[in-house]
DNA sequence: TACAATAACATACATACTGTATGTATGTAA
DNA sequence: TTACATACATACAGTATGTATGTTATTGTA
């Protein structure tokens, strides 16, 4: 029964990419508990043991999905010394990765319902929208956008207008073309600013 | 048993509003069918007769939400005969209803994953994003914005913000303000565009 | 007007799913 | 070695949805 922590680790970790898979596959509602646990070759107990329910399971898959698209995010960014470039970078890292398969549905479309709005937006906040609003303050500060009458809703305004063109890349059968029309879009838009 | 035509429309009503109020303050997920028909002093086989199921009372719901906010956007849109005053009247009369509680929650966060991407995708373009699409089409054949590459990438861009800001206007604690940050944030973004 | 068909609404039943309570086995620390 | 805590398993209970069937009254037709 007990197990040495690295195993329970490995336990832990092996049904949150089963439930992953799952999730994305199915989505949350259509996914049963039991099913998640037969593919583990483990029984619903461990669920309610290490999640405390199907939500808490859900939240822990919802934190590794960001923690993915955070990464990449801060990966591309740091490609380049220059702000404006980090920006953009970021968002197509954004594009890319959230447009996934095994992210959008979890990320954009399961995400606010199964967490309930508050959760979902402090997470978000927590491993998104924050760096976001500071990169934006950055560009702010440093000339190169022009003084915005709210940083807060430049920074949901343009959040949304990523989330939105995930959906639509994730959806579009050439890939390539949609992610970069909605880089131009995006850079269009962002130009209003540009000072 | 059986009634009237008009008495079994005003059923149906009943029962849409009734749903709509309370998925509106629980979620779709946290309600039961029973609390619906109980209310309504009816019982859950009015529900299947007519909706088919929990989620043809959901979809039934969502089309009128949508029809509201529709109307909304319409009414304020023709207020002006600039086509630009129109754009913004419509966007901002999309985020004064969006926001509201009685339509956010259904529309924008239990509706996607509810109804499913391609259900929530095919409604959402019925009754929103088409008509935008084809407002930002007339603003490029009259030469007000500047060529696009992509006028689909801008409608889903656009309307993405505009969902956000609703989501963010509806979490605010000043409604006026954050209505006006984000039209200026909006505006500002479209500027962009603007030839 | 009478009657048959249909549909609006109700009830009974079955099933699936989540969560709770309890049990078992084993690692770790003293 | 023993006590404790925990990882995992099992049994049970409750809730919610959906399906099948029943009842009643309107509507359509002759």
């Amino acid at each position: 029964m007990k197990k040495t922590r690295t195993e329970t680790n490995q336990t832990i970790q092996r049904v949150i990419e089963i439930s992953r898979q799952q999730f994305t596959e199915k989505g949350y509602a259509n996914v049963a508990l039991e099913e998640i646990v037969n593919e583990a070759q483990l029984t619903r107990g461990v669920i309610y043991h290490h999640f405390s329910n199907k939500k808490g399971l859900f939240l822990a898959v919802f934190e590794e999905v960001q923690k993915d698209i955070g990464k990449q995010i801060e990966i591309e960014a740091m490609k380049s010394d220059d702000l404006w470039e980090q920006l953009l970078n970021g968002c197509r890292a954004f594009l890319v990765s959230a447009s996934e398969t095994q992210n959008q549905r979890i990320l954009l479309i399961d995400g606010p319902a199964v967490l309930g709005w508050d959760t979902f937006r402090k997470m978000d906040q927590e491993y998104a929208m924050n760096s976001l609003k500071e990169h934006l303050q950055l560009l702010l500060e440093e000339g190169i956008i022009s003084p915005v009458s709210s940083i807060d809703a430049l920074t949901h305004c343009l959040s949304g207008a990523m989330n939105e063109a995930a959906l639509w890349i994730a959806e579009s059968s050439n890939r390539p073309k949609t992610i970069q029309e909605s880089m131009d879009t995006l850079q269009t838009l962002l130009n209003g600013y540009r000072m």
